[in-house]
DNA sequence: AAAAAAAGAACTAAACTAGAACAAAATTTA
DNA sequence: TAAATTTTGTTCTAGTTTAGTTCTTTTTTT
């Protein structure tokens, strides 16, 4: 049975001559396995090629050659390895930034996806989402800043107050908070300075809802 | 198994043969290699045939013949594992979740590290971090709200404007922005109905500063 | 405190580059 | 076809870079 550090070198060499077709250097190894000195290289290779795993030209460079791989992997691995899959499946996911809506003023550029923002997965439940970045302070009082990057789940249905992406006569989007009021929609800064926009529902089409909000300081 | 040079040398002439039907001379071969030499093509022949990945014909011209390959994984799959292994990287951390503080009266828990929350691991840059949840008012106009998630990096040096969490005799911890005022310190909050705090710099410890902000809606 | 692992430095060896001189093969041409 | 010419391959030497080995010291683990 291979020792943990073993049997990584061993399948970092394997994967390495699989993939480039060249066997990894002593420096290549130390840092495959995060070490500082390639001493301790030397003694892993020793050992796997006492048990038989790897076979080396003496006297050459590179010049290693797997000769089998382990049946068993070492407990240790098996660990390491189910940590990394519960990571992956908790891990984060990727959205496409669309650019910069103005709380105030026309979206600069829903459309072009060009950047991506990572979120954490647990911010999502089903849905679409897609993420934007905040221009101006018509919303600050609902703690919504300049700069701050906002989460919005594809949607066009939304609730009395609920603050969404709203697209007014096909070429202006806005982030407000909506209020429904007979055959009208009522789009609500939150920001003293700017007024309430009192419009017929046929002219507002909504495409999402703010579902959350990331803002990083310096 | 190969050096770079000499993997590059045996697909050029692997791929010369396969396209012209004829083997490559040694000034091509040094051409392709980028050399200004055709003694270091000999060298790199003679470590082929070596290994047993070339055949030649002594003193003959262009009579070279490729033995084997060296066998690697299709491509697909190489591009496959280095996606997953792209997403582990990008992938979120979890952060101790230490409970709640509340910017304006003393903190509720810090201490007893209960929940985790996961961020993004694009939002921190080396050092330690840890949550806290918002309770209370007294940052509202920065755009800290009852409820907010703040992600702290753990530092006890801060800057003046730097929103921090600071410990104000060793048992009270706020959030609030913190400036030097040559003995003292003042603790500004963010909030007209709040007022700043002057204190000696000895009674003020700080825990961290603002890193990041996370808000869930709904 | 002993054993194992890692780091570091010093050293040796191999790999690579370059240039030149030359010899053998392939090609041209007289 | 033989000689001349050109192309091609081989062999040196020498210097630079990269890689591998070995040893001692430090750190970590038990």
């Amino acid at each position: 049975m291979l020792t943990p550090k073993q049997y990584k070198l061993l399948m970092f060499i394997n994967k390495t001559i699989k993939e480039t077709g060249c066997c990894p250097s002593f420096d290549e190894m130390k840092n495959a396995l995060g070490l500082k000195s390639k001493s301790g290289i030397h003694a892993l290779i020793d050992a796997l090629v006492e048990r038989n795993f790897l076979k080396k030209l003496p006297h050459k460079a590179r010049a290693l050659e797997v000769v089998r791989l382990p049946k068993l992997k070492p407990s240790s691995i098996i660990a390491e390895e189910k940590l990394k899959e519960e990571a992956l499946a908790s891990s984060s996911v990727e959205i496409p930034l669309y650019g910069k809506i103005a709380a105030g003023t026309p979206i600069e550029a829903i459309a072009n996806e060009t950047e991506k923002v990572n979120i954490p997965l647990n911010m999502i439940h089903g849905g679409e989402y897609y993420a934007l970045t905040i221009e101006g302070d018509s919303m600050i009082e609902a703690g919504i800043m300049n700069g701050d990057t906002v989460i919005i789940k594809r949607t066009n249905v939304a609730h009395n107050g609920d603050i969404v992406v709203a697209l007014v006569d096909d070429c202006e989007a806005t982030l407000k908070q909506i209020k429904k009021d007979g055959p009208e929609v009522l789009l609500i800064p939150k920001n003293e300075a700017y007024e309430t926009r009192r419009l017929p529902a046929n002219r507002v089409k909504i495409q999402g809802i703010l579902s959350s909000l990331i803002r990083t300081y310096h």
